[in-house]
This record gives C-alpha cells, structure tokens and sequence, in this order.
DNA sequence: CGCCGTCAAGAGCAGTGCTCTCGGTATGGC
DNA sequence: GCCATACCGAGAGCACTGCTCTTGACGGCG
C-alpha cells in the first residue's frame, strides 16, 4: 500500500462521510440541502467541504446517483424472481424507506440543475431491470403481444427497442415504459401526498394499479 | 363605492400584481422563488410584501391554489367534450404551458410546507372532471364494468365512491382515479425529462399511454 | 381637526453558497 | 534525509436570502 493510495483512500472515506452526513440532513430537511449544516456536523468549516465537492450541485448529484444505484440495485434483486409485480413493490418498498431520496429523483428537478450524463447509467437500472422481466416472460410465452404502434411514434419505438432489447416488439417496449412511467406516478403520488384523505390502503391500491399495468401490458 | 372598498380594491391589485411578479420569476428561476427579488421587480422594499404575504409559504400557497384552479378550469372544460383523451391532452397542455407550476402542485413537495385545506378543493378539480366524463359515458353503456375490488381496498373504495360519485361501482371510481395517477406520472415523466434521449414523439407517446389506460378502465 | 389604521421603507439578524487567503501537514522526488 | 509541492483545514469576507422591528408618512372617519 503506497502513500498515495492512503491519502486516496482518507480522501474516500471523507467523500463518503460527507455523502452520509448530508443524506440524514436529507432525510430530515428535504432537499433544501445547506452545505453549512452538513460542515457542522461534521465539526469542519464549511470551506473544507469544497475540497471534496466543487459546489452544492455536485454534492446533489452524487446523491442522485447513489439515489439511483441503490433503487436499481433493489429492483435488479427483485427481478431474479422473474416477477414484474415484485419489481414494482421493490420500487415502492425502497422510495417508502428512502423518500426524500425518491423525491431528488423522481420529483420536480431543481432549477438550474443539469443532470450530468454520469446520471443516465444509474438511472435506467430499472427500467431495463423491468424489460429482461418482461423479456423473459415473453420468451416463455407469457406475454400477449399488442397491436403495433404506428405512425413516426412506431419507428421511433422500433429505434429504441433495437437498442435497449434487441428483438423485442416495439410495442412491447412501449407498454413496458408505460407501466414504469405508471410506477412511477403511483409511487409519487402515494409519496407525496395525492392520495392523503382517499386511500389508506396504500400497498393494496399500489399492488391494483400495477396489476392494471400488468394485464394491459399483457403479461400472464 | 367606501373609502373602505377602494381600499380593499387597491390591496387586492396589489396582492394580484406581487402574484403575478411571483409567477414570472417562478417561470425563469424555478421553485426557490426569491421575495426579495419579486419585492425588487415592483420596486418595492421586501418588508412590504409581507403586508400582503405573512410569509413565501403563503405567496406560494396563493400561487399553489391559483394553479390547481387554472389547470381544474382548464381540466373542466376539456370535459366538456365529454372525452378522456381531451381532458388528458388538456392536462398535458396545461401543464406544457406552465411547466414549473405543475412543478409546483405535482413535483416534490417543499420540505417544511403543509399544504393547508384551501388547497383541497381546487386540487380535485381535475379527477372529479375525469370522474363526470366517465359517470356520463357508463350512463351512455360506453364503459365496461371490471371485476369488483375485494379486501380492505374494497370496502375504502366503496367509501370513497359514495362520497365522490354516488351510484358508480367501486371498482370504476379505482380505475379512474388510476387512471388519473398514470396520467400525472406520464406528464411529470415528460417535464422532468425523464424520456429525454429517449421518446421525441411526446404527444403521441402521451396519447399511447392515455388510450392504454382508457382500454384498461374499460371505457369503449 | 385630530385620530388611527394602513402602508412603505430602512436597518438589522441569522442563515446561505461560494471564494480567497493563509498556515500547517504530509507526499514524493532528489 | 531534505525540500518543493500538493493537499487540506480554518477563517474572513461577499452577496444573497427570509424575516422582524421600528420609524415615518399618507389618508379616510368620527
């Protein structure tokens, strides 16, 4: 173990610590995120956090990938089980343990703040996590597939389907995007507040809704 | 006409003008509206506003209910048409046109903010609209019935249906108001950009994802 | 006319993101 | 072993924020 590898490693370790504190700041706080606080706590003048990270911004945005790799990682577990429903309540379970986490993701995007191409490779854990799902059951022949989708809508579909699941119809791919993007809307509104006052059943009504996405998509 | 009412009048307009200075920033800067900076642009000192706003909670209160009402307005008159799909493409227009104010009612809810009950009227503008169209078209023999919702859920949905569209089968008031969450998500999905370098085909996307759900609800 | 409610303005407080500078420490090359 | 260098932490400081308090002025009402 040389030298510089020990001043990398500390370096990590602070990263890390940092990342940490300002994810309990997070949890308590939301995302009005003060970099004085997180400093604070770790008994640091706020200047020292700048030399981990360049600015605010940055700090978010390792947030919002380790957001994003830790819901992948949870619905990537979910899908060995070859069960779309399960990827969905491992969707659901995550953002109930970790919802301001949920909210940096899924929710309004800060002003100003450009998501940095780093974020895209997290990002889509899911949905491909999903796709191999339905992919799977499809090739075991339990996916009814659907009309075609026409018009520019359907080349651009065929476009994505050739580059995210080869050999999968277009149509397929789009209706499993719809159910994802109706995952997410589920999520979001049990999360922030659109069925307060309506629904108390909120895993039944999830688990409904998704069932609806389910057998619309047309898996058996 | 009283001095009292001209007083009034001339509170109004200004609370109005504040408003609509808010509104401008919120379009160009974002959620984190600035006071001070509203304050600026009438030529004001910021003390001032708060004669009119006790706090940015309560401009942001009176801007929040001021959306829920233009998109229910504009959600109510699509309804007029008596179709799914035309609401939704309001909604979605809606929201296109004034992107950060659905931010502002549909994105992350701002921590330390309790929406007050004001807000709960205006914000189910939207679904009872949605929930009219379809009364009408089941009383029309245009919509298929699902199978009833057993358990928990059912009994709440019941309880639910009695209370906001008496006489419509549990089970409908369900796939409404699914139908209404994928509707969200699929808008929030576009403005947060969460098809970009994916989907370009925005509307048709939409309108895919809308008849998907019109199939599944059963509405003919 | 005088009173009083309403309004705007300014100063001020505590907090924020961020920059710059300054000292101290440890690293890596000689 | 020595020293330049890179790194790191702390502090001061700037411009900004929300919000409060005080002060002064205007104008309708008794």
């Amino acid at each position: 173990m040389t030298a510089a590898s020990i001043r990398a490693r500390l370096r990590a370790e602070m990263t890390d610590e940092i990342k940490a504190a300002a994810r309990r700041h997070l949890a308590t706080d939301g995302a009005n995120l003060s970099l004085r606080a997180v400093a604070r706590e770790l008994g640091m003048a706020s200047s020292a956090v700048y030399r981990y990270f360049a600015s605010r911004d940055e700090l978010l945005t390792a947030l919002i990938i380790d957001a994003y790799d830790a819901l992948g990682a949870a619905a990537e577990a979910a899908a060995e089980q070859g069960s779309w429903l399960a990827v969905c309540h491992a969707v659901r379970d995550w953002a109930l343990a970790n919802p301001h986490e949920w909210a940096l993701i899924y929710g309004s995007p800060v002003p100003g703040y450009q998501a940095p191409s780093d974020t895209v490779g997290p990002a889509i854990r899911v949905i491909l996590a999903l796709g191999r799902v339905v992919q799977e059951a499809a090739a075991a022949g339990r996916v009814e597939i659907g009309r075609p989708v026409g018009g520019r809508l359907g080349a651009e579909l065929a476009g994505v389907a050739e580059r995210a699941a080869p050999g999968v119809p277009p149509q397929l791919v789009a209706r499993c995007m719809a159910g994802w993007i109706h995952c997410c809307g589920a999520v979001s509104a049990e999360l922030f507040g659109q069925l307060n006052n309506t629904i108390d059943e909120r895993r039944e009504f999830f688990e409904f809704q998704m069932r609806g996405a389910m057998s619309w998509i047309g898996i058996r």
